[in-house]
DNA sequence: TAAAAATACTCCATAGGTATTTTAT
DNA sequence: ATAAAATACCTATGGAGTATTTTTA
């Protein structure tokens, strides 16, 4: 897993829509596409429901989701942290 | 950034040395070196001082750890707690 | 039909490798 | 002399793109 999978999930499932999510992060809908997919491959579990005409949060991706907030938040804190210090 | 910067960046700070982080991390010294550089790049700042013959770690470099460490376990934690509801 | 996601490729940027040099003791 | 990091260069994996198909309202 690396941080690019948690950027295009958390845009996905604040969009709720493959096509915008890909325009957001600026790479195309086929790009997005996979790299979900490698994520929930990965994970193993379904994070994104697309069954039906529209796409929405499983319960373990809301989970997921409030779990990859945290991880970028931390990541952009360390960041400007370190950056006070030096 | 992505998680292999901070996974490299973790082994490194833990072995003070760029060989033996290499060995861990399953990369080659060369490789793991140009990471780091890319990361210091990235947050403009030196985490890791290696201009005598041992390597150290910068007080934001003691910083950065402290919150890689939470990212990595934000992950990791993450990760578990979503297979555990699917 | 129309709109969005999935599939099937192609391409190329860059992560990672090998070889070597530099540096410090 | 030795050991470790940096530098130079090459290779090839996989992220991203284009084109197209599938799906469903």
């Amino acid at each position: 897993m690396e941080l690019r999978h948690i950027r295009y999930f958390i845009a996905t499932a604040e969009e709720l829509s493959f096509r915008r999510a890909a325009e957001r992060t600026n790479v195309t809908q086929p790009s997005l596409s996979e790299q979900i997919r490698q994520l929930e491959g990965e994970i193993g579990v379904r994070l994104l429901e697309r069954d039906t005409h529209r796409v929405s949060l499983t319960a373990a991706g809301r989970n997921f989701l409030e779990s990859s907030r945290r991880v970028l938040r931390e990541v952009e804190d360390g960041t400007r942290i370190a950056r006070r210090i030096a």
